[in-house]
Formats: C-alpha cells, sequence, structure tokens
DNA sequence: TTTTTTCTACGAACATATTCGTAGTAAGTC
DNA sequence: GACTTACTACGAATATGTTCGTAGAAAAAA
C-alpha cells in the first residue's frame, strides 16, 4: 500500500466545503439547497457525502439537534493554501512562484486586481519573513 | 450519466507528462526509468498508463519502432493553465487573481521571483489585452 | 537454431469516489 | 393515537483510477 500524502479534499468534497465557508455551518437540508441549484444531486448524496467527510475529519458535525449542523474544519484560506501547493507539487515541480506567473500570464486580471497583487508584493518586499504556512 | 467538462489529468497521468514535457518524446522504458526514481513503479504500471493515456488523448504514440514512442499532446503551459483555471473554478470562485493572491500570501517567494512577477505585472499594465492562451 | 531479453496487449484485482434507494426512527400534524 | 414528513444510517451499484501479472510476439544474443 503506498502512503498518500494527507490527500486533497475530492471534488464533491470541496464543493460542499465551498458551500460551508460561504455560508457557514449548515444542515444537510441547506447543503443541499444550495448545492443543487448548481449541481442537481439528490438529499441522500449530500448526506453521504457529509457522512463520509465527517469521518475523514473535514467538517464537524453536531448532533445535537435532530438535524446535525456541519461545519468546515479547516477554514478556506488553509485548504486553498493546501491546494495550491499541491498543484505546485504536481504541475510546477514545486515552485509556486512558476506557478502564480503562469497564472499571471494566461489570463489578465483587471486593474484593481493588479493593483492588489501590487500592494501585495510591495508588502511582501516589506517584510519578506514568514508569514503564514510551511 | 453526469458529462464532467474536459476533465484534468489525473495525478498518475500528470506525473509522466511532466517527464514527457522535461524530457521530450520517449520510450515506456525511458519513462519508467525517470519515473521509478521518485516512485517506485512497475515498468507494466507505466505501460498500461501511457496506453490509457493515448486513448484519452493526452499523448501520442509513434509505433514506428517497436518501442513505441510517446509524446505529450498538450504543451506543459497550455496543461498548466487548464489547471489553473480548473482549481480557480473549483476553490477561488472562478477568480484566478484571488488565487493568486492567496498563493502569493500563503507562500514568500524570493526577491528574484518578486521581480519577475513585478515584470509580469508591468507588462500587462502596458497591454491589457488577451495575450495568450485559451 | 535455440535461448534469452524486450516489448505490447490485456485482463483482473483493488482502491476510491459518487450516487442513490431503502429502512428505520423521531417529530410534527390532524 | 394514527398519519405524514423530515432525518440519519447504511448497503449497494456504478464509475474511474491504479497496479500488476501473464501471454505472446519480435528481436537480440548465444
Amino acid at each position: 500500500m503506498v502512503r498518500k500524502s494527507p490527500k486533497r479534499p475530492t471534488d464533491g468534497e470541496l464543493e460542499i466545503l465551498t458551500v460551508l465557508w460561504d455560508g457557514g455551518p449548515a444542515t444537510v437540508r441547506e447543503v443541499h439547497e444550495i448545492l443543487s441549484e448548481r449541481t442537481p444531486t439528490q438529499y441522500t448524496t449530500v448526506l453521504k457525502l457529509l457522512q463520509i467527510m465527517t469521518e475523514k475529519g473535514l467538517v464537524e458535525r453536531d448532533e445535537r439537534a435532530r438535524a446535525h449542523i456541519y461545519s468546515a474544519r479547516a477554514s478556506a484560506e488553509e485548504t486553498q493554501s493546501k491546494l495550491l501547493e499541491d498543484l505546485a507539487a504536481r504541475a510546477f515541480g514545486g515552485s509556486v512562484s512558476k506557478m502564480v506567473q503562469r497564472a499571471l500570464s494566461s489570463r489578465p486580471a483587471t486593474p484593481e486586481e493588479l493593483e492588489e497583487i501590487e500592494d501585495l508584493l510591495d508588502q511582501m518586499r516589506g517584510k519578506p519573513e514568514r508569514g503564514g504556512s510551511e
């Protein structure tokens, strides 16, 4: 058996996490309602996924009420960062900045977005110490 | 049956594509040799994957010699861009620039890298029209 | 020519993800 | 209390990905 690294969330899981990040803790019904606007799905499909995600530790479940309330265990920020790290490792030889460059060169951003990115760069130049992960 | 969008390459497929991008067209043996340094794998596993990738159109196969020669069908650039688009869609509400910002803020780059990114931004401000792929 | 090596094809086992139906139970309604 | 609705648990079918062994042919070596 091959030991896989912490494994990123699957597509389905990520969709659900997105709902939870956007709207906060929610019941199966609520998740299902939001989700099925985009992707027609059966109620029990969402339920099952949430149960699996609970086992995996991706979400937390509050069982006090009859309708359990699920919430994302990791923040959007953390998960997004991990996904990016993962993609960088798999497709960019581990180089986040190569990845950023590809992202920027293949898709022009609006002036506002450029501005924001610019600010970020300034900020990083100002204090090049470690801010976040890893 | 749900029609999925063009579907990104799987992990295994991406690993092989990376080898082909780096070293150019190669036989199964060559791919296997390079690959198995990182990930111990059986020869026939690589063979099978390459066969599947041929069916899927991810690689092209030159059968003139006994040992077939495989080459990546899409460039690294194209594929990387697609992977980024895909991740942006799945995890960043479709916003590439949000994704870039997350990538930059979670992982400081070296001054050289910052410089490169800076140049890219300048370039984009110079000509904000569509430049590249897609 | 016989033997050994190198290749491809392919089936099959196994793992993981996804989807949904059915069963059973608790809660609300009449 | 009887009936209907809302929920969870769970099994199972299906899809896809991954891994590898075996068979057979072609080529190279002896």
